[in-house]
RNA sequence: CGGGGCGUGGCUCAGUCCGGCUAGAGCACUCGGUUCGGGACCGAGAGGUCGAAGGUUCAAAUCCUUUCGCCCCGACCA
C-alpha cells in the first residue's frame, strides 16, 4: 500500500484505473506481457460474480461441464467467418513433448468449435434437445494492446453453448441469456446496462446476430460487458450437429453461445469507483462490512474488543471483517478499506461502548456526510437496510451519470461533438458505410441497437436516408 | 507493427548530459518506545550483481554496440 494520493479520475483516467487495481490488490502484472495475476481480493470478487451468474444459469436449466483447452487447428477452419475473425489472435502449440506436432493445436480463444464437434457426437434425436451446457474456464487471445481486466491475453469467463431444434427456440435462448446478464448487472452489480443487438460489423465472428449489454464507464466510454450470440445453423453445418425430428428427417440444430468475462470487474471498477478508490456493490463485495475498533490504551481496548466481537457474531450473516491490526492507526484503516471498496465501515470506540452505539460510514457517500450513529440494538436489520440503500444509490448514481451523457444529435456535426464526451443515440439506416464513416471521423463505433425502440421511424444521422432503428454511437474499450 | 516513455533495494524516484570516495532519498519492512474517532512520531536496523550481454577506460549506474522487458498513445478485439 502506498501512502500517496491516488491519481484522480480527472487528472488521468487510465492511470487512476491502473492504480486502483494495484492498490486495492485486485490484480498485478504477470511476467509475460499482457498477462495478469488476479490476486485474492480480485478473485474473491470474481467468485461472487460466478456464484451470482451460476445460480441464474442453473435456474434456467443449464448445467456445467468442462471442455479442453487445446483444440485441433483444423476445427477453427471449419467455419469460414469464425477462422477469419480469430486467426490473427491465436496462440498455437506446435511442439509437444519435444516433438513437432503433426497437427498444430490452438489454445482456445473460445470453444464453439470443440463443443460443436462434441455436440455432433451427442445429439441424435429431437429428444436430446435442447442441450444447455455452460463452462467456466479461461481462454487466450493474442491481443495487441492489453489493459488489466479489460483486455488481457488470457482471461477467465463463462461460455454457455446451447443447441435447439428450432430457430425460434434458439432465438429465445439468446435473448433469455441477454436478459440474464442484464438482471445480473443491474440487480447484483448495480451497473446500469443497455441490452441490444450488435451491428453486422461488430458481431461475433460466425454469428448470425450478436447481442450485448453495454455500460458507460466513468470517462463516458462504453464497455461491452456481456454478449449473447445467435449462431443460426452456421456451426451446426460446419460440425454436422444434426438430429432426427419427429418425422424421422435429419435436421441441423440451431445453436447459441453467450459469455461474460473477468472484464466485468473492469466495468465495476469504472462504473462505481471514485477518487478514494474502489467502490464495490454490496451484493458482490468480498467484504461487505468492516469493523474498525478504536482505543487509546489497553484499558479502552479491553472494553471495546468484547463489544466488537459480540457485534461481529451478531452480523455473521454478512461477509464481515474485523480490522484488529495494532500497527496502523484508525485513520489509516479508514483510507485503506475505502481504497479496497468495502461498502460499509463500522467504527466502534469507547464512546460507542458507553452509549451502546456504533458509527457507520457508507462508502458511496464520502466523509462526514456518509456517517451516521446507529444503536447497537437491532443492528443486523439496520445494516441490511444500509447495504440495500448503498446498492440502490450506486445504481441510481451510475444511471443518472449515464443518462446525463447520452444525447440525441440533431445533425452529423453534432454527433461528432457528442461522441467526444458521451454517447450519441441516433437514427441509423443500417448501412455499414455510414457506420464506417462515423468511425473514421470520430473513432466512435456503434455499440448496440437497443431492444427498446421508438415506435416511429427517422432519418439516418449520417446519410439522411430512411432509418427504422436507433443506435448508440460511442468510443469504447 | 508504428510513435512516445521507462528499466537503479519491495514501491516511487534522484544520480546518467559532464565517468572518479563506501550508490542515495522518501515510502514500505524489522526491533524498541510514545501514539490511536480520518493516511502518527522518535530512535535503531535490515535490504541493491544499477534489466541483460559485450566493448572503451587505470576506473562505468554514467560513454559505445547489441539485446530483453514493461508502461502509455494509435491500427485489431470480450
Amino acid at each position: 500500500m502506498s501512502n500517496e494520493k491516488l491519481t484522480t479520475r480527472s487528472e488521468n483516467y487510465s492511470e487512476w484505473y491502473n492504480q486502483v487495481i494495484q492498490r486495492a490488490e485486485l490484480a498485478d502484472y504477470a511476467p509475460v506481457r499482457g498477462c495478469m495475476v488476479i490476486r485474492p481480493h480480485g478473485w474473491a470478487l470474481w467468485e461472487n460474480i460466478q456464484q451470482s451468474l451460476d445460480r441464474r444459469f442453473k435456474a434456467t436449466g443449464h448445467v456445467n461441464a468442462a471442455f479442453p483447452l487445446l483444440i485441433p487447428k483444423s476445427f477453427l477452419e471449419k467455419e469460414k467467418e469464425h477462422v477469419e475473425g480469430f486467426a490473427p489472435e491465436l496462440a498455437v502449440v506446435t511442439i509437444g513433448g519435444g516433438e513437432v506436432l503433426e497437427e498444430p493445436l490452438i489454445v482456445r480463444p473460445t470453444s464453439e468449435t470443440i463443443i460443436g464437434y462434441m455436440y455432433a457426437k451427442w445429439i441424435k434425436s429431437y429428444r436430446d434437445l435442447p442441450l444447455l451446457i455452460n463452462q467456466w474456464g479461461n481462454v487466450v487471445r493474442w491481443e495487441m494492446r492489453t489493459r488489466l481486466f479489460l483486455r488481457t491475453l488470457e482471461f477467465y469467463w463463462q461460455e454457455g453453448h446451447t443447441a435447439h431444434a428450432t430457430e425460434k427456440e434458439a432465438k429465445e435462448e439468446t435473448l433469455r441469456m441477454l436478459e440474464t446478464y442484464t438482471r445480473f448487472a443491474i440487480d447484483d452489480a448495480a451497473v446500469p446496462v443497455i441490452p441490444g443487438r450488435k451491428s453486422a460489423t461488430e458481431k461475433f465472428a460466425g454469428a448470425v446476430h450478436s447481442y450485448s449489454i453495454e455500460a458507460m464507464m466513468g470517462d463516458t466510454k462504453a464497455l461491452q460487458s456481456g454478449t449473447s450470440h445467435l449462431l443460426g445453423q452456421n456451426f451446426a453445418k460446419a460440425f454436422e450437429i444434426q438430429y432426427l425430428d419427429e418425422n424421422n428427417t435429419q435436421q441441423f440444430c440451431w445453436t447459441t453461445s453467450w459469455g461474460l468475462s473477468t472484464r466485468f470487474i473492469g466495468a465495476i471498477i469504472m462504473t462505481h469507483g471514485d477518487d478514494q478508490g474502489l467502490i464495490l456493490p454490496p451484493k458482490l463485495a468480498p467484504i461487505q462490512v468492516v469493523i474498525v475498533p478504536i482505543y487509546k490504551n489497553d484499558e479502552e481496548k479491553s472494553k471495546v474488543m468484547p463489544v466488537v466481537e459480540r457485534l461481529r457474531l451478531e452480523l455473521s450473516d454478512f461477509r464481515i471483517k474485523v480490522d484488529d491490526r495494532s500497527e496502523v492507526t484508525p485513520g489509516f484503516k479508514f483510507n485503506d478499506w475505502e481504497m479496497r471498496g468495502v461498502p460499509l465501515r463500522l467504527e466502534v470506540g469507547p464512546k460507542d461502548v458507553e452509549k451502546e452505539s456504533v458509527m457507520a460510514a457508507r462508502r458511496d457517500i464520502p466523509g462526514r456526510e456518509g456517517k451516521s450513529i446507529l444503536p447497537q440494538e437491532q443492528l443486523r436489520g439496520k445494516i441490511a437496510d444500509l447495504l440495500t440503500d448503498i446498492h440502490t444509490s450506486l445504481y441510481e448514481r451510475a444511471r443518472a451519470f449515464r443518462d446525463a451523457h447520452i444525447f440525441d444529435p440533431k445533425n452529423y456535426d453534432e454527433l461528432k461533438q457528442i461522441v467526444q464526451e458521451g454517447w450519441a443515440f441516433s437514427w441509423w439506416c443500417g448501412d455499414p458505410a455510414c457506420e464506417a464513416k462515423v468511425k473514421e471521423d470520430t473513432k466512435a463505433t456503434t455499440r448496440c441497437i437497443p431492444l427498446d425502440q421508438p415506435a416511429r421511424n427517422g432519418k439516418c444521422i449520417v446519410c439522411g436516408k430512411d432509418a427504422h432503428e436507433k443506435v448508440y454511437f460511442s468510443k469504447a474499450y
